[in-house]
DNA sequence: AAGATTTATATCACTGGCTTATACATGTAT
DNA sequence: ATACATGTATAAGCCAGTGATATAAATCTT
């Protein structure tokens, strides 16, 4: 029963918007039996390689003992395995496995259909609207990758 | 260590482009103590008004125990109340409190601030692009909506 | 109008995934 | 060599979800 925002006029607005297509993704989402984190992080070793335990909890903004158990999770379910670091022997680094590259692929291409779907019932000037922001976007996903870090 | 998606050319790079946004809201989403679904299920009520308890659980894509524990988690901390449905005395009718708005409020506010950060480090054309898509993002929620609802 | 069925919510037992606090092993510095 | 820092694991506990089932109210059937 709120009134719609006043503060910063513009960019209220757009977190608005962004919120609601937060929400609206997140229900399009394919979960396949697996968390939030344990997707992304799966996403991440998938695209950046091995690992080491303590880089996955801080990308992931979760504490260390949830990483553990979560690549524990990973490594009984075999979607990644646990390797020792040569240089440094307190390491753990973390690969994902053929299967786990697969769930993610699986689980990409489930995602690109669901939103094919639903782009598909979009007007023309929408879909072209929303591919001519994704460069933009982009930008707005490292800002926000470069914030939470810092 | 994927390739770039290649089956849809269009669609899938949207998709791809939307993932990553989608990752990146939920690391700025503030929590504030409470899940993602019971944000989203007080936002319901705010935006909404008073809904019945098997509405929500539908809304929400939880089962139905859940909701009721969530609802009774709510209730507790002081965010919703339940009250009876004159015309139907097995229905549950939830409200949200006047604690409940403002949560919504200050983390509506939380996370515009956090936005406007972000969007802040971005040049002009880009935050132009993103403010174009817009209204083009909105019907894209709604056919989400639309989507997942049937 | 009585009994059977459906609908709305609640309860129970369980699991997953997170937290903090702490332990332990390896690496680094003095 | 001793002390401190770093990387991971373990333990105990909480929160939030699940399926199976119970209970009460509404609806249908005859």
């Amino acid at each position: 029963m709120q009134p719609v925002i006043e503060s910063q006029p513009e960019s209220a607005f757009v977190a608005f918007g962004l919120a609601r297509l937060y929400d609206a993704l997140r229900r399009l989402a394919p979960r396949m039996g697996l968390s939030l984190t344990a997707h992304s992080t799966l996403k991440r070793l998938d695209q950046l390689g091995p690992q080491r335990l303590s880089e996955l909890h801080a990308a992931e903004s979760v504490t260390q003992p949830a990483m553990t158990q979560l690549v524990t999770r990973l490594e009984k379910d075999g979607f990644a395995v646990r390797g020792g670091d040569p240089a440094d022997r307190r390491a753990v680094l973390v690969s994902i496995t053929e299967a786990g590259s697969a769930l993610v692929e699986q689980r990409r291409v489930a995602y690109a259909e669901a939103l094919d779907t639903v782009l598909a019932s979009l007007s023309a000037p929408d879909r072209a609207a929303i591919i001519a922001a994704l460069p933009a976007m982009e930008r707005l996903v490292d800002a926000v990758a470069a914030h939470t870090t810092t």
